[in-house]
DNA sequence: AGGTAGTTGCAAGTGATTTGCATTTATGAT
DNA sequence: ATCATAAATGCAAATCACTTGCAACTACCT
């Protein structure tokens, strides 16, 4: 049977690309950010986890894949922050009611637009990231 | 002597047209935004108003006001959250490296790129709020 | 297989924010 | 003006997300 399957993501050679060691934990972390593919939380990793894994090693986790660049922090103003995998920028629209979110992409329009702000700007030489998040509602919730 | 001089906001009017009542510590929580016209943290605020004033009252107005919308929460990777006075929507440029900050509008950009996201999306009907900050380097840090 | 740096679990520590409760205060009605 | 009342505040304790110190463990290189 034909099926349209996402290609997989080597996580063994992810990890040794970025100096980390293979451990059943980082295994399993970057498993649920492949499976989600959503932006999830400390939280929500931990308690996908339970039993498995203990949470101070989540946050280091996180934290030491944010700063190698393989995670992306993401502020949708949920009480936690939230990290996904840091391939393929891309914005998000969020639900206020229901917490819904749907990815969106908009490189050319945004690069272009950012590249007139700098122009403008007296202050500033050089915007290396930026975050665009949308709030509204779904169709179900309108 | 003619000065240029900043439309003074009245605040009491404010606090009434929001149903909250007239107290000395709303003024001078307002009275800091109004005075450094940047985004501020609670800690910036209690630590200005010292001995006049409470932490959780801080928590507690800064909350209130949000929810009321005469403030606005603000993402600028700062350890604690920061607010704004919600009027004239606009964005941030931060400087990863010394922490400086140049607002700048885009309304007009903005809202046509929204408009275009808006009408590809299959799940979303209405985009109701919108955040947009820069990362970067100031001509200062470059 | 063995040495070692890098990882983890556990428990205690932080720092920001929140909450419960008793006291005080602003405001609209008398 | 005074009063009654709901709202606001201060204080202290609680919570929540996250961090850290340290001892035990493990992946990985030789």
């Amino acid at each position: 049977m034909l099926r349209s399957k996402k290609p997989a993501i080597d996580f063994i050679k992810l990890l040794k690309d970025n100096k980390f060691k293979n451990t059943p934990s980082r295994l399993a972390i970057l498993e649920i950010f492949a499976k989600f593919d959503k932006p999830v939380s400390a939280d929500f990793i931990y308690k996908k986890l339970k039993g498995h894994i203990n949470e101070a090693t989540v946050f280091r986790t996180l934290l030491s894949f944010e700063k190698s660049g393989i995670l992306r922090k993401v502020d949708l103003r949920k009480d936690s922050v939230c990290f996904e995998l840091n391939s393929d920028h891309h914005h998000h629209m969020v639900c206020v009611k229901c917490g819904f979110i749907e990815d969106f992409k908009g490189s050319k329009d945004i690069e272009k637009l950012l590249e007139q702000i700098i122009e403008k700007s007296t202050k500033f030489k050089k915007i290396t990231e930026h975050s665009l998040e949308l709030f509204g509602f779904c169709k179900m919730c309108n």
